[in-house]
DNA sequence: TTATTATATTGCAATATTACGATAAAAGAA
DNA sequence: TTCTTTTATCGTAATATTGCAATATAATAA
């Protein structure tokens, strides 16, 4: 079917699933190191920096921007993109949690 | 085309874009809160906990495995499944970094 | 006004993902 | 041995993603 089942899950679960598959893709990983490394705005260099045609980053960057994990302003001719906070602390939380629970509870078995 | 070209991209790029893909699903975001929830390893009850098919929960576990979230033993009958520290550490570490650079330099323009 | 520049959208082809019924495989129980 | 249980794999249909050429849009410059 292709079509995720997504209801069936809670809203939390489908929120941190967006977050992540949003960072799934080598490209978009590339953003957003390239977005920190350079730190706040980004106003017209992205595509230049990637080996992807403009259409193809365009479409990157708007994946970043639906799941939170970026924020655009309009800055005269060029766009200003940058991190977007509140994203990544929402699934760096999960992170944490996982890793909490982890240290917490010590009984593995495997 | 529906190809990524990962090799365009670094390998760190690559590993953890694999990570996060795995996670972008609800189902997947599910099996992993449940393995903590219950702690330790899981043998036998994962299927009875998602609302999806044998198949596909299968798939699932498989996709995760392959990623390094999740590790899996065989126990008789049942498999055995548990939480993967190693791959968690990684993409774990993904976001400490993003966190402490943007908590570190922060002249922000958005 | 007409360029020019930067980014977004459209349309499409190639490929990947999701889901599940049917079936296979592997191990223990009877 | 056959039966039962548990998990994996195969095959397939529906849908999603990736990438880019072509085009559109929006803002400024000339």
């Amino acid at each position: 079917m292709g079509v995720t089942k997504s209801e069936m899950f809670t809203q939390a679960q489908n929120e941190l699933a967006v977050l992540a598959k949003a960072l799934g893709h080598p490209a978009r990983i590339a953003i957003i190191e390239y977005l920190l490394k350079v730190n706040a705005c980004i106003c017209g260099d992205i595509v230049g920096e990637l080996p992807l045609a403009q259409p193809t980053v365009s479409q990157h960057l708007k994946e970043l921007k639906n799941a939170g994990l970026i924020k655009g302003n309009i800055e005269g001719t060029a766009i200003c993109y940058c991190i977007d906070e509140e994203g990544f602390g929402k699934i760096k939380s999960f992170f944490d949690y996982v890793q909490n629970t982890l240290t917490e509870k010590k009984e593995k078995c495997c």
